[in-house]
RNA sequence: GGAGGGGUUCCCGAGUGGUCAAAGGGAGCAGACUGUAAAUCUGCCGGCGAAGCCUUCAGAGGUUCAAAUCCUCUCCCCUCCA
């Protein structure tokens, strides 16, 4: 493929490219790249803000290049690098395991593992001693480092910088220098950390990397960047039914970012929507339930896509109940002449947490018992086998008498 | 080593003796409406068969008729000076 052709593929959607001439020296040379992207051990959980970066590796990968996937096991068994309080839990090297492995099964929903290769810093790191790290370290000035926003910022504002910070991106830094990167990929947040790696490779006589930096996607909140402890995310790892839902249940602002950084269609498509939205033209929903299909599609397929989408109108629309509803089982014994009293029952669904919460359920008109609507507490219920419990539009149980 | 500022219900954050299950905001949930689980508006948002009672404001004691609020000790966080 000509130079130019893959430029324009690498280039989509990226946010920033820093060294693009190298980049383009090191394609003419034909051989495949080594392109790099660390991991955090600590959250396997893949959600749709990982992929944006996942999918341009993909790319890459269709180019013929080598992906290199780091995990930070040892950078991850140090501390938060965030400055926040919670100090991050240490892990074991069996948790490390186990969390790349799962890493990985999620991660080749999008990559080829045949072209993947795994490494962990570990491997370079365990065995340093301190003198090396000093040794390390002195590659950097204090000055250097408080260019990092993150840093600056705190300094100015009396908030705690630890040493140990420092030590973040000259680690992230010196493992490109060990796999000798050409390319390092991550998002416009990873900024410093990346050029950290371009820096120190030529104080160790490398060719620096080319740092490829990818928007972050803002969660289904529409404001942070989406994360898991945000809850505003969407895991690849989900239901069809669930990523579907989540993905009508976002800001329509989103839309057309979604498209942009999460599906694959055409720039020229991309146009005609942002466009058709704009002028009125293209409705928010029926968008949303494109880019929902896409998604999905990309993570199942084509049929539970269309499963989802159907599941979906369903409920939302016409008020139905799904195929699918989670049984609850309840024994007979908590009954008294076949019956129970509403409060309690709900609560036994489990699709509350307390029975005040059931109650409250019950007074605002939200719990429908066989399609009939429930608003009084006072009310013993006749429990029989198979009957639907329905709170609010999403939450369903059916019960299963024994 | 010295001086000071803090730890409040999921989060942020008010509250300096009773009117505090604790303002306000966010998140979440529900209802209405709609064009979707968007937006907007309204309500709810510790627990108990709901009467009143019980458990919450870092932890342990104490003062008081009464404590998130006052005192003592402990733990933790932050800033400044050295």
């Amino acid at each position: 493929m000509e130079i130019n052709e893959q430029l324009e593929i690498i280039k989509r959607g990226v946010s920033d490219l820093i060294g693009e001439e190298e980049l383009v020296k090191k394609l003419k040379e034909g051989r495949p790249l080594k392109i790099k992207l660390g991991l955090d051990p600590t959250a396997p959980d893949i959600h749709l803000g990982h992929t944006v970066v996942l999918q341009k590796l993909k790319q890459f990968q269709d180019l013929g290049h080598e992906i290199y996937l780091l995990i930070g096991d040892f950078t991850g068994r140090i501390g938060d690098p965030t400055g926040k309080l919670k100090a991050r839990v240490q892990l074991t090297e069996e948790e490390v395991k186990e969390n790349a492995r799962t890493y990985k099964e999620q991660i080749f929903k999008i990559l080829d593992q045949d072209k993947t290769t795994v490494v962990f810093n570990n491997d370079w790191f365990c065995n340093m001693s301190f003198s090396d790290a000093i040794q390390l370290s002195s590659n950097y000035t204090v000055a250097r480092m408080l260019e990092r926003e993150d840093f600056s910022k705190r300094y100015q504002n009396n908030q705690p910088i630890s040493i140990h910070e420092f030590f973040y991106p000259i680690l992230q830094g010196y493992d490109s220098v060990a796999i000798e990167a050409d390319v390092e990929l991550g998002g416009t947040d990873q900024r410093f950390n990346l050029l950290a790696g371009r820096n120190l490779q030529k104080e160790y006589g490398q060719n620096p990397q080319v740092v490829i930096m990818m928007p972050l996607l803002e969660g289904l909140d529409g404001v942070d960047k989406m994360s898991k402890s945000k809850g505003n995310y969407i895991g690849i790892d989900e239901e069809a039914s669930e990523i579907f839902g989540k993905t009508m249940s976002m800001p329509d602002e989103l839309i057309t970012r979604y498209f942009e950084l999460l599906t694959d269609i055409t720039m020229e498509e991309l146009e005609n929507i942002k466009e058709g939205l704009e002028q009125g033209q293209l409705h928010p929903m029926k968008l949303k339930k494109r880019l929902a299909r896409e998604i999905v599609t990309k993570y199942y397929n084509e049929e539970e896509a269309v499963k989802a989408q159907s599941q979906f109108e369903k409920v939302f629309k016409k008020g139905d109940l799904p195929d699918d509803i989670p049984e609850v089982e309840i024994s007979k014994d908590n009954l008294e002449d076949g019956k129970m009293w509403i409060v309690n029952l709900v609560a036994a669904t489990g699709l509350v947490d307390s029975n005040s919460q059931g109650r409250r359920m019950i007074k605002q008109g939200a719990v429908k018992i066989d399609d009939q609507k429930q608003d009084k507490v006072n009310l013993d219920i006749e429990v029989t086998d198979g009957m639907v419990i329905r709170i609010g539009k999403r939450r369903f149980a059916k019960i299963i008498l024994n």
